[in-house]
DNA sequence: AACGTTGCCAACCGCCCTATA
DNA sequence: CTATAGGGCGGTTGGCAACGT
């Protein structure tokens, strides 16, 4: 037995809305304030599904909307949210004021997504003459310094998701969608953002993006080699991995902190061996004295 | 000018969760 | 405890405009 339609397709009218049924149904809510959806457009005098209705309210008819093209600062807290967040609009819409959730997935699947991807490629060239132990000697320092600084960034993520599973309460649930939010916002957060801000850095991270690519099933994953073993990252996917369940940031922190060897699923590859000795060897105050205590 | 392609975005779809009777 | 309504969410689609040939 499958679920009720949510509304009678039949004498329902779809595709887009004409100004003057925007106007009954902004009248409407004026008048009436929303909530009931499903009746609402049988009172409005609406031939629309409920559903429609509420559609055109949250995302275009409210009056809260912000229109027009996102601002540079916009762009960034999105690519940051995302970064934590991942495609979870509705929560990081919450976090910007004025933008709906279907805005911010088009405007991250439009422009963002590509200009990200496009970085990616660009970094991935960066980090293989980076990574290369061949070409060492080669690197420019500032090469070097990205290089640096892109592995302080995917362990302060990992970090992140580590405190918060510590400072997270027993009774919190573990699909809270402000659990990341709340970590965001607190003082972590904000060291966080603040290393992130004093580079400029403004791309997807790693992270996210593995557990985007899990999602999507694409090609990129990060594998776990054996403990104390120097591996690199892989583009190849197994069968059992294109089933696998996509990882949190969290599920990846506890595995980093556990050691579990969910063995055919990460690679640490650059935030390992080589991502500890370029941090250690980072010049600077760092509050990256946790890896010492990971490294043992 | 005509046609095909591409990009954008509003709207839709189906699944899920929660509240309530 | 179960069924159902209400609503939220993320992924996808379709129509339109801009652009290229």
């Amino acid at each position: 037995m499958g679920r009720k339609p949510c509304c009678d397709k039949h004498g329902v009218k779809r595709g887009a809305w004409t100004p003057e049924e925007d106007e009954i149904l902004i009248d409407y809510i004026k008048k009436n304030g929303h909530g009931r959806w499903r009746s609402l457009p049988k009172h409005a005098g609406l031939l629309r599904c409920g559903k429609s209705c509420r559609l055109r309210w949250t995302n275009y008819l409210r009056p809260d909307i912000k229109r027009g093209p996102f601002t540079p600062e916009e762009e960034t807290a999105i690519i940051q949210l995302h970064s934590m967040l991942g495609n979870r609009w509705a929560a990081i819409a919450s976090k910007i004021p004025g933008r709906t959730d279907n805005e911010i997935k088009n405007f991250w699947n439009t422009h963002l997504k590509k200009r990200l991807l496009g970085n990616h490629q660009n970094q991935q060239t960066q980090w293989s003459s980076v990574l290369e132990p061949s070409n060492a000697q080669s690197k420019s320092p500032s090469t070097r310094h990205m290089a640096q600084w892109e592995s302080a960034r995917v362990e302060a993520e990992a970090r992140l998701s580590m405190e918060s599973l510590l400072l997270r309460p027993a009774s919190m649930s573990k699909n809270d969608s402000d659990y990341f939010l709340r970590i965001w916002n607190s003082e972590v957060g904000d060291s966080f953002r603040k290393k992130n801000g004093q580079y400029g850095v403004a791309c997807q991270s790693p992270i996210s993006s593995l557990s985007t690519k899990f999602r999507s099933g694409s090609s990129l994953t990060m594998q776990r080699g054996p403990a104390g073993t120097s591996t690199s990252t892989s583009t190849t996917i197994t069968s059992k991995q294109k089933n696998m369940e996509p990882k949190s940031h969290t599920a990846y922190a506890q595995d980093m902190m556990t050691g579990s060897d969910d063995s055919s699923s990460y690679e640490l590859g650059y935030s390992s061996d080589i991502s500890f000795r370029l941090l250690l060897d980072f010049q600077g105050d760092n509050d990256m004295g946790f890896l010492q205590g990971l490294a043992g």
